[in-house]
DNA sequence: CTGAAAGCGCTTACAG
DNA sequence: CTGAAAGCGCTTACAG
């Protein structure tokens, strides 16, 4: 049956690599033309059923498998979206990527991964990939770089950003509601009876340090809480700095009795420091923090923090970039606010 | 200079969106032939300076960027290389991931990331995939797929294996030295004094927990140490299994003074468990595990474990995949085994 | 419901 | 050192 146009009996025969079939070897075998095997592929138009079997059946017998790049070259379709992602050993992009591939998946997407490290001039080069690749989409996690979401978009590409900071921009976006994850922290410690409550923020000039820290402020305002600068300390993301921020803390005449941590890693420092000056976590401060990394459930004692879903933000991500790759650029930008969820252990 | 051959013109014209430039733009704007801006492109070629110089101001002013799939319809060349990774958000894959990309950056290659995730059969789904996007290699970090393996060598595409128990397979691998991870774990509590020293393994059917075992049971051995079955207890990779089974060594009538633990996450359960147990480590019982996760640092005391330098395993994966690409089936098979660090420290 | 033919944007013998 | 032309393996008007 599919003997006849055996490309293998020519040349290599003992093995079995094939020389690549194509959609005319499927038509001869067949006895379609190649516009109908074409179209039995792509369902493009109509093929009566008999002969629709009649092809199917010949494909699978001879394993026929569709030329990619002919098919991209022609659809202009590559479905292929890109991730730019900040750090890849960062736990929060890959369970982004997770999230980002059992999103398009679906619409038979693959997700190819261009990891920015530590070097941050990287995201050039892999703009100009991705446009050189024309990949239907992209997702961009990774901060600061404005000018490189443009050029993406002017490229004619789908581009969703990832991260806060980016209201007002014309691209569609989703972020965690830093405000507001900041500010279920305050009320939860409030909840449990704090009244002094401190924090220990991120550099607050730039995001998601200054959403987080205004998000305590106006807890704490709307508690009626006062926050005077002995309560505001601010760290560097690092456990070191969540060290040195609650040293500082708790070098004031009225120590705090808990303290809102922007990130779990400061969080992990702060609790370090608590212990190490010999106070009870929870009993004589209690610390929550951000993010639910690994580790938040496997210290001593195990952290309270607020998780900021990671997969959920990369299916987001991937339901906004299938919109707009179906959309063109036509329809106006969207935003998704993604939820945050209390995870209560015993730190607080 | 660009301005005859400005495609923009016809259309769209307000907006920056210009029609896609091809090598025969190029060619007319250049006064040369498809030809020749062919070759400066791929360098095939010698093409005269001048010419060169022209063609390359020419692409740069017009912004040109040859069409990726056109390129890999006819060279068969699609400079992407595929990642089949067991779990993305199991870190030692995102650092795997990250050593594969610098590895294979070189040549121009970008990484497709295939996650499987928890659904273990979509590695069906990613080889057909693979195949079909004609990738020019792929890395599969997934166990118990030998089928698969033979599948894409027999579609003609490069293929690397990480894992262990690959021995005697006709493929490329890179593993880790599970024996020498766990005898050089084993000897390092011995020269710490130890002389009862237990293990909390993972189960031996599979790997890597046979030959981490075996390890330990040979260093044992060599050390002229008994190893009763009263020292060998059988986790199940996880924290709770950890602790389970450090309850079950601990039950005996000598207790041991250090636990060599299979991985990380067992060795936090052991440690639980013993200060749970009211015991003191290093103290009272020495622990030490395999991996060095990011808790491994963070936990009370500091897990002394046995880094797998994921990275360089993807490196070296990298390599190899560089290498069988350029060589094709040929060439004979290589092996890498990758060499583990000891981390030294609170805990043993 | 089906085909013949042009075309996608490159590369690569072939010829000079 | 350079070009004209065929070809890669598809898709898609156009025509019936």
């Amino acid at each position: 049956m599919a003997n006849d146009i055996d490309k293998d009996a020519a040349g290599s025969s003992a093995t079995s690599r094939t020389a690549p079939l194509n959609i005319q070897d499927v038509a001869e075998a067949a006895g379609v033309s190649k516009t109908t095997v074409s179209h039995v592929l792509s369902g493009n138009r109509p093929v009566s059923p008999a002969t629709r079997r009649k092809v199917e059946r010949i494909m699978d017998e001879l394993g026929f498998k569709p030329n990619f790049f002919a098919q991209a070259l022609n659809s202009k379709k590559s479905h292929t979206v890109a991730l730019i992602a900040q750090d890849i050993t960062n736990p929060f992009y890959p369970a982004l990527a997770r999230g980002l591939q059992n999103a398009v998946a679906s619409a038979n997407q693959v997700v190819m991964l261009f990891d920015a490290g530590a070097g941050h001039s990287l995201t050039r080069v892999f703009v100009d990939d991705v446009i050189q690749r024309r990949v239907d989409g992209v997702v961009v996690a990774v901060s600061n770089v404005e000018d490189e979401l443009l050029e993406l978009q002017r490229a004619g590409i789908a581009v969703v950003a990832v991260g806060s900071g980016l209201s007002g921009f014309p691209i569609d976006w989703v972020s965690a509601d830093d405000e507001r994850i900041a500010s279920d922290a305050t009320m939860h410690l409030h909840l449990k009876g704090h009244r002094r409550i401190a924090t220990i923020s991120g550099p607050p000039s730039a995001e998601p340090g200054g959403g987080r820290l205004a998000g305590y402020v106006k807890a704490m305002g709307e508690l009626g809480l006062e926050t005077d600068a002995n309560l505001c300390a601010v760290g560097d993301w690092t456990r070191e700095g969540g060290a040195a921020a609650l040293y500082r803390l708790l070098d004031q005449d009225v120590a705090p009795t808990a303290v809102f941590c922007a990130n779990d890693l400061m969080a992990i420092g702060a609790m370090d420091a608590a212990l190490e000056s010999g106070l009870d976590v929870p009993g004589d401060i209690a610390i929550v923090g951000v993010d639910d990394i690994d580790a938040a459930g496997l210290v001593r004692p195990a952290l309270t923090t607020m998780r900021v879903p990671a997969q959920e933000i990369g299916r987001a991500a991937g339901d906004l970039l299938l919109h707009r790759i179906a959309e063109g650029t036509s329809s106006s930008h969207r935003h998704v606010l993604v939820q945050h969820t209390l995870i209560a252990r015993q730190s607080a």
